[in-house]
DNA sequence: ACTGCAGGTCAGCAAACCAG
DNA sequence: CTGGTTTGCTGACCTGCAGT
């Protein structure tokens, strides 16, 4: 049975500020980051403005709450599967209006939803068959199908956003420092043998991890005390 | 290397709908 | 009433990732 240790670690000087042990399964583990981040708020009046993370973090539901309950800038990696490699349109070359709340095709058709919710997630854009019987692209489109559709969503609109971030010169520069963050989980377990708990149950693998959280700051706080870092080093690293 | 899990998309069917 | 279109639904399938 496994533990995952969660950090919310300040990443411009390598300080962890919040510790959170959950199940080793990737929905804990986002839960965690919720629950650090709210605590932190609520414990010190500290709130991030972007988060980095990776993948895992990436679902819709926590890119919507990062952007739309928190105002916090996702550098995350969008968890995206609508690329299509069999050479027909993939998702991204239909796009969304947001005024009419509709997808325009390469054909330059609509592609309306009824609004129906799936699955508590997603929403159906779908062309009309009329459209897509007369359409020279069909082949390239919806070659098995009747019309095309496009699932889209609820929460697209942070995914977006998520997108819109990646790839540019400020989520690059946080995905190297996201590199800097990982060596505390290397340290964790070959220096500190934090491989295997000791203490049983949760809350033993919580207070493990607290005390780990502490010894590695302690061990931060040491070396920034010896040598405040230049703000340019911080930069050029 | 293998496996299971989680988050997601795709395809296709049948029921519901609707205009004539 | 009828035949075609739209909609809801579901299982198959895909993929990255982490645990073993």
């Amino acid at each position: 049975f496994a533990y995952s240790d969660n950090y919310l670690i300040d990443v411009k000087f390598g300080v962890i500020v919040d510790v959170e042990a959950s199940r080793a399964i990737r929905q804990a583990e986002v839960g965690a980051a919720k629950t650090m981040i709210e605590r932190t708020e609520e414990r010190f009046g500290l709130k991030p403005e972007r988060l980095v993370g990776d993948t895992a973090y990436g679902a819709a539901p926590m890119l919507n709450w990062l952007v739309e309950e928190k105002g916090i800038a996702p550098h995350i990696p969008v968890f995206d599967k609508s690329k299509r490699d069999d050479g027909t349109f993939s998702r991204s070359d239909f796009r969304y209006d947001p005024t009419g709340d509709v997808y325009h095709c390469p054909g330059g058709k609509r592609l309306g939803t009824s609004g129906t919710v799936h699955e508590g997630k997603t929403l159906l854009y779908r062309a009309s068959k009329l459209d897509c019987d007369v359409c020279p692209l069909k082949p390239q489109c919806c070659p098995k199908e009747p019309s095309r559709k496009i699932p889209r969503d609820i929460h697209e609109h942070a995914r977006d956003i998520a997108r819109s971030i990646a790839g540019t010169e400020g989520f690059e520069f946080s995905r190297h420092q996201r590199k800097k963050i990982e060596m505390n989980f290397a340290h964790l377990k070959r220096i500190l043998k934090l491989g295997r708990l000791r203490l049983r149950g949760p809350q033993g693998a919580q207070d493990e991890f607290v005390l780990a959280a502490i010894a590695q700051n302690l061990r931060r706080f040491a070396s920034l005390v010896a040598r405040p870092p230049p703000a340019q080093a911080l930069r050029s690293a």
